[in-house]
DNA sequence: GCCAACGTTGGC
DNA sequence: GCCAACGTTGGC
């Protein structure tokens, strides 16, 4: 089993979302980055855990835990020339980008802010894309190391 | 293939 | 709102 961190601006979608949403699950949709298009066709599995990270909002942090219910499969919100995230270069016979189902595993009572993970980035979060310079992906993977202290925190 | 211009992300 | 850092686009 892998680990992961999803970024999600709270004030278009937020954990609470996911804890109203039917079955306490959604698609993932709306990744336009190649870099972490291949991790959601390639290498997110059924079964893999993934912090839930708020992002852009007042106070940036970890909120939650979500499990991969659904492996990687063709995000739909590209073809629909209504949607936000349309790309009219994306082709149904060759889908450009992809998407994962999750589901809410856990909320945290806190949130374990970005400000309390730096106080770890040159220790034991060493490795936590995360913490590091230039760093913008929306989903990246996370060693089990860092998995384990991080919920150490929460 | 280079690179300038532009767009986006995301913390502050 | 600012700006650093990065990705993408498109002319050449």
């Amino acid at each position: 089993m892998n680990y992961w961190l999803l970024k999600s601006e709270p004030s278009s979608f937020s954990i609470d979302d996911l804890a109203r949403a039917r079955g306490r699950k959604t698609a993932w949709d709306g990744v336009r980055n190649y870099q972490a298009r291949n991790m959601l066709r390639d290498e997110m599995k059924k079964g893999d855990r993934a912090f839930f990270y708020h992002s852009s909002c007042e106070v940036p942090g970890i909120t939650g835990i979500v499990a991969v219910v659904r492996a990687g499969y063709p995000d739909v919100t590209a073809f629909d020339p209504k949607d936000h995230h349309f790309d009219p270069d994306s082709d149904p016979h060759a889908p450009r980008w992809f998407m994962v189902d999750v589901k809410l595993v856990r909320k945290f009572e806190r949130s374990i802010t970005l400000d309390e993970l730096k106080r770890h980035a040159s220790g034991k979060l060493k490795d936590l894309q995360l913490l590091q310079r230039g760093t913008r992906l929306s989903v990246m993977p996370v060693s089990a190391q860092s998995w384990k202290f991080i919920l150490s925190l929460a």
